[in-house]
DNA sequence: ATGGTCCTTCCAGCTTGTGGAAGGTCAAGG
DNA sequence: CCTTGACCTTCCACAAGCTGGAAGGACCAT
């Protein structure tokens, strides 16, 4: 397969396939002329990243996911740690934007949005 | 003051000081060594930015809040808008962050975390 | 004079791609 | 056989928002 092929039975565009080759993340055969050559097992790769990376992992997280994946010895206890870590991460991040959003959706309410310069945001920015 | 000072009493590191002066915005005078003179003003603004990206404002929101802030002829409707398109990002984020959240606690719900490789987190990445 | 702590600029890197330019390749149609 | 268009390649630059480090002055106390 080449890479455009590939790119749309992934769902990654031919762009990021290259970048994801740049940095190891899949090592496709080359053509003689130079072409990237795809194999079913790349492409599996390419769908699992494109799965890894919408559930938020980051890239280094979806490398150490692949290489266990491909450990037939490892224990379902270490993806599960990669997991709950990972989890962590994003509840501390929706922790941080829920303030954010409270403190900004406070100001928002308390603002008369109208023709007055008169802003209780601003006014709370500059406290 | 000098940088260090004013990152104190501002809460910035004279790193992003030296990045928010290069980027436009602040403009401290300079000493005739060249050092960078900043007056209360500076430090105000400063502090602005500070709270202003704390609450998730981009450095492009940021420039247009500090000039409805010396815009004494601005409406406090244009700052809201500003504050709600905002808001409106921050929802998203939350929206996507929550599905995110919501996907991988299933998924490490259901992976019994002991010594076998079997896996539900792999074989939905790998699905 | 020396040492330590400031200050300056400039360059590089982080993350995860995206956009574009320059140039080689391939397949189809005239 | 030649041209055209759609591929493919590499490389460079940019995005946000800093952060770290190196090299070189400046200032202050001893």
């Amino acid at each position: 397969m080449n890479i455009s092929e590939v790119g749309k039975l992934s769902g990654l565009p031919p762009k990021t396939i290259r970048f994801y080759d740049d940095i190891g993340l899949i090592q496709p055969k080359r053509d003689t002329n130079g072409y990237r050559i795809f194999s079913e097992s790349d492409l599996h790769r390419l769908a699992f990243l494109r799965r890894a990376r919408a559930l938020g992992f980051s890239v280094q997280e979806c490398r150490q996911l692949l290489a266990l994946y491909h450990d037939e010895t490892r224990a379902s206890s270490d993806v599960k740690a990669l997991a709950r870590e990972h989890l962590a991460r994003i509840d501390q991040q929706l922790e941080e934007l829920g303030q954010m959003r409270r403190t900004l959706a406070d100001l928002i309410e308390s603002c008369a949005g109208d023709n007055r310069p008169d802003c209780p945001i601003l006014r709370d920015l500059a406290r």
